[in-house]
DNA sequence: TGCTAAATCTCGAAC
DNA sequence: GTTCGAGGTTTAGCA
C-alpha cells in the first residue's frame, strides 16, 4: 500500500481482502472515487436479469452512488448502477462482494471479486462547467432571435407550446398571415417526425377552425418520406446548423471559428 | 514507476511528461487498457461541439479505440469516443494532449492534461459471455414455445416478419381462425406502440384482403391510450414477464429461483 | 415524482 | 456501409 497525502491518492496493489474491504468502505465514507482492476463476475436483478462470468475488468465507484463495470472493449459499461445507489461491501469466503442497489426501480447488481490487482481511491475536485451547443434547442432559439433564418417575413408567436399529443417546437405566422407550425429536427427528419407534426396540427385544428401550415425543419428528409409528407399536405425546409450556430454566437456575443476544413487528426 | 510483470500491470505515479507519453504509446501499441487520473480539459468537435474546463477526472483508453472521460459524478461519461477511434498522444509545452477521432462521422475529442496523478496500464483478459434475459426477444420466444401464454387455441405462423413499415413481432391464427398480428412491448405500451401496430396492420391489409386482428402485448398500457386503441379497432393484452421467463427457463432446461421477496440489500 | 422528448445516444442485426 | 429497431437505454426539462 502506498499513500500520497499530497494528491490525496491512495494506491493499493494486490491488496489482501481485509485491506481492500477497509479501503472500499473508507473511500466511500470520505466521498472519494474508487477504481478497481481485478477479476470478477457480475449478476444483475431488476428491470431485467443478467449474468456475466469471471473476467478481468475495470470497476468505478463514484461518491454519488454510481457504479460502472467496464470490459476491455466497448463504449458502454457491461453492468452499472445509476447515481443514488446504495453500496454494500462484504467478504464472502475468499472473495469480496460489492452490492449496489436502489429501491425505485427495485434493482441490484452484485460484483464478486476473486482477485483484486489494483485499488485506487481519491477525492476528485471538478467544478468546471460543461457546455454543449448546437442542439435542437439551439436551433429553435436561433429561429426565435432570427426568424428570417426560417423564411422572410416570418414571425414567431410561441415556442414549446403544449398540445394534446406533445410539444410543438415553434408556432408563428408567415408573411401571408398563415398560422404555421414548425417541427425541428437536428439531423434527418424521418417518418416519425412527419407523423408527429401531423398529430400536432390535427390537435391545433381542433382548437381553432382555421387552416394550419405545417413545416418540418431539419438538416434533411429521410428517403421515402417525401410522399408521406406531400400526402399529408406538409412541407419540408432545410435548416443550416452552421448558420444557426452563427446566429446563436452573434446573439451570445461569443466569437466563432469554424475551421471545418482542418479538423481531423493533424498529427 | 512500478512494474508488476506477474499481473502485467504497470503503475506510474505522478509520471513525468516523457514517461507518461511513452507509457501511453506503448500501452496502446500492446493492446492494453489504460486508466489515467489527472487534471485535464476536454474539447469535442463533431456531431456537436462541447467544451469542458480543467478539473480532476478519470480517463479510460481501451484497446479497441474507445475513450471515456468520467467526472466524479454521474453515470455517463462527460466526453467520449466510440470504439474504432484513432488515438494520438503528444506533448504541448508542459502539457500532454490526447486526441481521439474518427472520420465517419467526422469527429474528434481533445484531452489536455496539465497534471497526471496516476497512469495505469494493463492487458485485461475477459472472454466471459454476457447474457441478458427477459427482453422483448425472450417474450416472443416464450410465446413461440408456449402460444397458450397468449391465448388458448392460438397458433404462431411467423415471427419477425418484415413489412413495409418495419418488423411485426408475431403473426398467428387464433382459435376462431382470425389472422392475428401481435406487437410486443416489455414495459408499458404507449401511443407510439399503438400507432406502430396500426401501421403494420395497414401494411398487411394491403397484401391480402382479409380482416386482421391486432393485439398489443405488454405489461401495461399507458394512460390515455385506451381510447386511441379502441378507435383503431385494436386490442390490448397483458403479458406477465415472470411467466414468460419461467417458460423460457423450462424450455432451456435451467433451474429457476425467483426470490423476488428478499432481493434488496440484505446487508 | 412522473411523463415526454432528445441523445456526440450505443449496440446489434439485416439488407 | 447503411438503416432500422431496441435499450436495465440515460438525461434533461416540466407538469
Amino acid at each position: 500500500m502506498r499513500l500520497y497525502p499530497d494528491l490525496g491518492l491512495k494506491v493499493f496493489q494486490a491488496p489482501s481482502i481485509g485491506v481492500a474491504l477497509e479501503a472500499l468502505k473508507e473511500g466511500f465514507r470520505k466521498g472519494e472515487l474508487t477504481i478497481i482492476i481485478g477479476r470478477l463476475s457480475v449478476d444483475y436483478h431488476g428491470r431485467a436479469r443478467s449474468k456475466l462470468g469471471f473476467g478481468e475488468r475495470v470497476v468505478i465507484l463514484k461518491p454519488d452512488g454510481a457504479l460502472l463495470v467496464h470490459r476491455p472493449h466497448g463504449h458502454s459499461p457491461v453492468n452499472w448502477q445509476p447515481p443514488g445507489s446504495i453500496f454494500d461491501f462484504k467478504r464472502l469466503g475468499e472473495k469480496i462482494v460489492i452490492n449496489a442497489g436502489r429501491s425505485n426501480p427495485l434493482e441490484k447488481v452484485t460484483l464478486t471479486f476473486d482477485r483484486i490487482d489494483l485499488l485506487v481511491s481519491s477525492r476528485l475536485r471538478d467544478d468546471a462547467e460543461f457546455s454543449l451547443y448546437v442542439d435542437e434547442h439551439d436551433i429553435r432559439d436561433a429561429l426565435v432571435s432570427e426568424p428570417e433564418l426560417f423564411e422572410e417575413g416570418f414571425h414567431v408567436v410561441t415556442k414549446e407550446k403544449r398540445v394534446p399529443s406533445g410539444f410543438v417546437d415553434l408556432i408563428g405566422v408567415d408573411r401571408e398571415g398563415r398560422f404555421t407550425v414548425i417541427e425541428i429536427k437536428k439531423g434527418l427528419a424521418g417518418r416519425d417526425s412527419v407523423i408527429q407534426l401531423k398529430r400536432y396540427i390535427d390537435g391545433l385544428k381542433g382548437e381553432g377552425g382555421a387552416a394550419v401550415r405545417g413545416v418540418i425543419l431539419a438538416s434533411g428528409l429521410a428517403r421515402g418520406c417525401q410522399g408521406l409528407l406531400e400526402s399529408l399536405g406538409l412541407e419540408f425546409k432545410r435548416v443550416d446548423p452552421r448558420r444557426c450556430y452563427e446566429a446563436l454566437m452573434k446573439r451570445r456575443g461569443g466569437g466563432l471559428q469554424l475551421e471545418l476544413s482542418r479538423w481531423f487528426i493533424s498529427s
